[in-house]
DNA sequence: GATGTAAACATGTTTATAAT
DNA sequence: ATTATAAACATGTTTACATC
């Protein structure tokens, strides 16, 4: 209990049925899960929350009847017709969509606001005008898992390498602005039998960046809410399985929040409903099939050149145990690895900046991510825009200043607005965005560049 | 040690300049806040983290001089000539905005992309066509605090009831689109050397969700992050002084996650950067000049209609002190409320849901907020959609269904995606939301309606 | 009723560290 | 080098409860 941490409680020792922040730890919340039933009123329809939505939906009528407005008998029938299979390696369901069809409203006119800045600052959000009293059995209109088909448990026997067969799928330029067409061309793809943690054509189990990608590749419009991907992972892989604990999860939010081929993107699904957050593939890693790497933070040694005095330290604990590249490797080891490898083969030469133009991000189309490539293209010039601009979907770092670290807000804080401007530098960098001025994503390294590319 | 709460740690024994979440408690830091300075590169320059993007700034170059490449020397220069006053109540600065400019991208045309089931999806970002290369510096163009001039000490002699004069700002329809005059206008209205706080013409301390509204009501287009909210109240209110918790900041997210009026607006502040969340006042707020209570969850008995097997228990602590509306009123109490007032008082008559049409959500602009107006309209029949629609924003509660509770989720997972359906309800309702189906609002509560209106 | 406060919890971001 | 994992932390949502 003394090093017990402070969030999440390791996420340790859930039951699978139990959320990641459920803090066994908390004697709160020990031996105390009774159902509780608040009662969420809203009788009312609240409008849309924004005042772009009613712009942007013109043909909305303020009393059209509302579509939420269903009583709970239709969604009690309905509730039992979708089966959850988590019981085995076996246990997946066919994913049988609707061949899809063209989007309508692709070509739609919308309206938008703008900042004072000259921001256009738009909001997702729902498309009323066409909604039906009760939608929500408008199944040929969505891919949906079809609850009138019979279950299909479909063996692992054929595991169809499937990230090698997303080359084959690249995808037209059209497809990039949010197609729904995209996903049910994939769905075959992504054998829904297959389980491709652990498959027979890579060594070792797929990393959690190819399996966060397949699950948006498999989903309309490339996007998923959290627990959506959660999901998807109970179901067609192993992670989710193999331990009791939660750190799984941790694991997809970590790579969805590192890896730049994943974005949110927040849609506002109802009048008045708070939007809801999705996770989305870039339109570049839909182009090209595949994510990079997570790239994440290295360690560099110099210090920024204005260090804050109010600079606060992430307070880490040093002795834990916390992974590896192979901890399942026990179980799943690969014959062709060997243990005794010197460590100095992990590291290979450093890679340099790519100076690909805009158009050619992903050079080499490898179906498989990472190969360690090593761009042949030069050195480009160091604080060469024209060379830089364009590619951080292939690394997983953002430029977005360090965290905790006082450096880059103290220097910022005249550039910010009159209340953006932070006294203290503590929350992740992107939050201290001002709405007056853009330019927040300065270089707080004056290193040589440390996330490099392998294209 | 054996009640700490799992999260924050109660947000007790804080200073000032540490974050909310430091969490005194934990061993791992304790007196351990040396300096930190990871070093984050990114010498290389993302495109837009998305497609739309790309589009929606069509005359974005692609190999333009990056704004954002400037150097640490600029910052540094102009790093201390905002100054941070925090050192007693007349310790506030002068909001010096210098006047408005009529927006001119407020007619521009914009792209959108629209999802499979019709739903305009749209993302916040920012226009980069006119950008210089080091606008950090155009302070001419932004309603920033101005370094150049001596700051001011307001004494808090003139507080001008700063709420009571929204009214006559009734904003004008089309102000309500992130009208960016709207800030200029009402900044001479919140007297920068007022303590709203604590102040004279209203009994007790002005609410929290007033003064967020005026915090965004300051900013330019309404926005703030959230880090900018802080900042606003560290300036011109007495929450963060009060006390050397960090629960004031509590106390905001809550207001801001709570009220209607508040929203959460993502805008995409550079290529390839993570989108900034901004909480932003809906036009609705804007244009009747002031938020509705920040109503919440209300107690109800009767259960849901389908409990899930799933449902699970929010796990509360049943004996701790929470506050109250006067746990300051020690200091601050007014003469005409009385401590003896039997509870019975505060239990008005029950409010009756509206029936004014959409464009009378406010039928009473009354310049103060909630003054226990019963409103004259009739009980509108119980079920009419139409009357129902388009309340939400005068109201702090959504219609979202409750979390931690398995009765919404497990009635809905039929309509969801098949990626979406959580095979737990373990999440905020919100999250839960399916990209295939927006009808996941339904009424958990089959009750008398909860959430009535003043109007 | 409204409000403040605490807290549980989910979600998102970032750093640390170990294995390979 | 990539990756998994743990964890700290920020942010966002919701419920509980005390006070008036
Ligand atoms: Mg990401
Ligand atoms: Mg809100």
């Amino acid at each position: 209990m003394a090093h017990l941490p402070m969030d999440r409680a390791s996420e340790h020792t859930l039951s699978a049925q139990q959320t990641e922040s459920s803090s066994p730890d908390s004697i709160y919340q020990l031996n105390s899960l009774q159902p509780y039933n608040p009662s969420h009123q809203a009788e009312h329809w609240p409008r849309f929350r924004s005042h772009q939505a009613m712009i942007m939906a013109p043909l909305h009528q303020p009393c059209f009847p509302n579509p939420f407005v269903v009583d709970h008998g239709q969604y009690e029938s309905n509730a039992n017709n979708t089966h959850h299979y988590q019981d085995g390696q076996a246990a997946y369901l066919d994913n049988l969509c609707p061949p899809s069809r063209p989007d309508p409203t692709m070509a739609n006119p919308c309206m938008a606001s703008f900042t004072s800045e000259g921001r256009r600052q738009l909001e997702v959000h729902s498309d009323w005008t066409g909604l039906q009293p009760s939608p929500v059995f408008k199944v040929d209109e969505i891919c949906e898992f079809p609850t009138h088909l019979p279950f299909v448990h479909a063996v692992q026997n054929t595991p169809p390498s499937p990230l090698s067969t997303i080359s084959s799928y690249e995808s037209p330029e059209s497809l990039a602005v949010a197609s729904p067409t995209m996903t049910v061309q994939t769905v075959d793809q992504f054998s829904p039998g297959s389980s491709e943690d652990d498959r027979e054509d890579q060594p070792g189990p797929t990393p959690y960046s190819h399996l966060i990608f397949r699950a948006l590749k498999e989903a309309k419009d490339n996007k998923l809410p959290l627990q959506g991907i959660y999901n998807w992972f109970e179901r067609n892989t192993d992670k989710a399985k193999s331990s009791g604990s939660k750190g799984w999860q941790n694991s997809i939010r970590h790579n969805l929040s590192m890896n730049a081929g994943f974005e949110a993107v927040k849609e506002e699904l109802g009048p008045g409903k708070k939007a809801v957050n999705f996770w989305r593939l870039t339109p570049e890693a839909i182009r090209h099939g595949q994510v990079q790497s997570t790239t994440r933070y290295r360690k560099q040694a110099s210090a920024r050149k204005v260090l804050g005095a109010n600079a606060r330290a992430v307070q880490r604990q040093r002795t834990e145990i916390k992974g590896g590249n192979s901890l399942k490797a026990v179980k799943t080891r690969h014959p062709n690895t060997s243990c005794d490898e010197p460590n100095e083969i992990y590291h290979r030469q450093p890679m340099i900046l790519s100076s690909c133009p805009v158009d050619d991000h992903y050079p080499r189309p490898d179906p498989q991510m990472m190969p360690h490539y090593i761009s042949p293209a030069l050195a480009p010039p160091i604080d060469n825009a024209l060379q830089r601009y364009g590619m951080d979907s292939v690394i997983g770092c953002t430029n977005l200043p360090p965290a905790h670290n006082g450096s880059f807000y103290d220097s910022m804080r005249a550039t910010l607005d009159n209340e953006s401007f932070a006294p203290r530098p503590a929350a992740h960098a992107g939050w201290y965005a001002s709405p007056s001025d853009h330019n927040i994503a300065m270089m707080t390294g004056s290193d040589a560049p440390v996330d490099l590319h392998h294209f």
